[in-house]
DNA sequence: TTAAAAAATGACAGCGCTGTCAATTGTTAA
DNA sequence: TTAACAATTGACAGCGCTGTCATTTTTTAA
């Protein structure tokens, strides 16, 4: 049978008092003592009981993830990124889909992790954009991390896991501009989203850093779906244009635009990279299955989660303050749908 | 506060007990008493705590999901769908991600489930289709419930949910024969996976029933990639192939494989569907950005998994036994990658 | 009508842990 | 050396529920 408390501290010689003080990193344990139940709980590979734990303290040590479900990859990612730290520090996993466009979704998700007594919740765009809901959760009491695009935190309401968007964007930005692109052009995802806000800043960055002219014909705004890139490079590269008004590169805000561009092109019979060179964004998994395959940038969405959970713990932990702030910059991939300026 | 059982028990001036059984649908409660405290349940908005039911029960209400990561947007779906029913019935869900090729995998989860204390678990592929690791479970008198390809359970271990991917192949065929094809290709997903199988044989039986000779040359083994996609089509399309000797259909055993195919026809400059009609099978989000669309097939995966999970807590509440079986047909999708044989 | 059997209900211990607070041990400064 | 204090440890109640078994109520049969 399963090793309790019990166990360990009789084969120890101390109270369970104790072991549960160690178990729980708390102060007030003599080393040696320490090291005594360590080993002991070694020894009986005990693992405390959850559900015990949960119903004895007023503590929590539940964690929930709200999200809504834009692409399945990027959910799975970060949902494994944040089990794993989970398992490591003890706590459970509570996860909660649901819609973001949803009437009262606010107030339901309120609801539901005040019922489940969570500890923390971890959020990714949209939720983690919403300063509102933020503050609402963390007036319960109930702390949070979120995930998002940006480079400093928009606030203390909570750490922040910032996702660079606006440097990779400039970087991918002055790849196709090294290729010898001075005709780019940005296909935007929903302005609602702090990632197309950003995308775009890193995008008219790397622009003006090189002295080239932003036009405005060359800006599309749409959202972050295949249909908005095939539309955005249809009025983009229509045969109305004139030739030097057609850009010769295109900045899609994520790979799914991308695909849409792509798919537009094949329709208008373009040759892609050398009569248009399109990037995408995210290193979604299909975008090594189009063709041409995509240039694109990639973050490490596993490791992201992972850090935001620690954060998350950590402050749930009272070791750390909501000024707690961890970046990452994604990568740029280039693969076949970029090409040199003919 | 949230309410606890002797709220309720208070409430309608019956012992906690009694709230107890009724929670439980326990019999030996008398209606009206069973309707008092339901009243009662429902003017507090109780809920029973989870950990305090877990801690006191020596029965379980933790369902675990066990599942390899073959593609993000059926786990996601799948969790869903398990999730609602899970919900519904006061069950907690526990996620466990692992990768099914690791060598001590088997050991390793029945480890997990063990601590973890589940009373159940929901199996996908490749799981589903690994009678000894299902065994093995059982064997712990944990209660298991099966996704799987084919039209009837393979013994009696557990019960399974069915998807029939032979009818559904045969009737993805038969489209392409209905469309005048009589050269259909086959490029197979990995042979280990019982849908591969059961694909090829509604394929096989589609062209039977038709009396069409099957090539074997038409038959490429491969892997549920894209790259075998892109193999696939190569071999069968080649320029030393005759003309007599190429396929004028494909039939690609899922999506990923289809848009490898699709891809290597760009390679070869062969127009789709005017020269070549590409099938896929699985319904994925990207078939409907692949250029042209694909022609698939789907099945409602949160059905299915809500399905299945009703069906795992029913026997954990011996409610049912292993025999019980639900058997889903995928349905015919057709986009723009299948057209008239010219 | 009454005894026996069956059905419904309740009292209470205890699941494995944490919180509180008291008891013990160790440490410091006078 | 000792009082005063701090650090460490433990005893015990109780979190919200279920299992066991005793008690009460209802039904059935004689």
């Amino acid at each position: 049978m399963k090793a309790t408390i019990n166990d360990v501290a009789k084969l120890c010689g101390v109270s369970i008092k104790t072991v549960s003080r160690v178990m729980n990193s708390e102060p007030s344990v003599r080393q040696l003592t320490r090291e005594k139940v360590q080993a002991a709980v070694k020894e009986l590979n005990y693992q405390p009981n959850l559900a015990a734990r949960n119903l004895a303290s007023t503590k929590s040590f539940t964690i929930a993830y709200v999200y809504d479900n834009p692409n399945a990859y990027y959910i799975i990612d970060m949902q494994e990124g944040i089990l794993s730290a989970c398992r490591q520090q003890g706590f459970e996993l509570l996860i909660n889909p649901c819609d973001s466009q949803q009437e009262n979704i606010t107030e339901e998700i309120i609801n539901t992790i005040k019922q489940a007594r969570v500890a923390g919740v971890v959020l990714t765009p949209p939720f983690s954009e919403r300063p509102e809901f933020v503050k609402r959760i963390t007036e319960l009491d109930i702390k949070v991390v979120r995930i998002m695009s940006g480079d400093v935190a928009p606030d203390e309401l909570s750490p922040c896991v910032m996702v660079n968007d606006r440097d990779a964007a400039q970087t991918i930005t002055q790849h196709l501009i090294d290729l010898g692109h001075k005709k780019i052009a940005f296909i935007a995802g929903g302005a609602e989203h702090m990632s197309t806000i950003e995308r775009y800043k890193g995008y008219r960055r790397a622009l003006k850093s090189n002295d080239i002219d932003f036009n405005k014909n060359w800006l599309i705004e749409g959202e972050y779906s295949f249909e908005s890139g095939v539309n955005g490079a249809k009025q983009l590269m229509a045969e109305e244009v004139t030739q030097l008004e057609r850009p010769t590169a295109i900045f899609s805000c994520n790979d799914e635009i991308a695909a849409g561009a792509l798919f537009a092109a094949r329709l208008m019979n373009i040759k892609i990279p050398e009569q248009l060179s399109i990037a995408g964004f995210e290193n979604s998994p299909f975008s090594r299955q189009t063709w041409p395959k995509l240039t694109t940038a990639n973050q490490p969405n596993k490791q992201i989660a992972n850090d935001a959970t620690s954060l998350l713990i950590s402050q749930i932990r009272k070791q750390k303050t909501n000024h707690e702030i961890s970046q990452y910059v994604p990568q740029l991939v280039v693969r076949d749908s970029t090409g040199q300026q003919a």
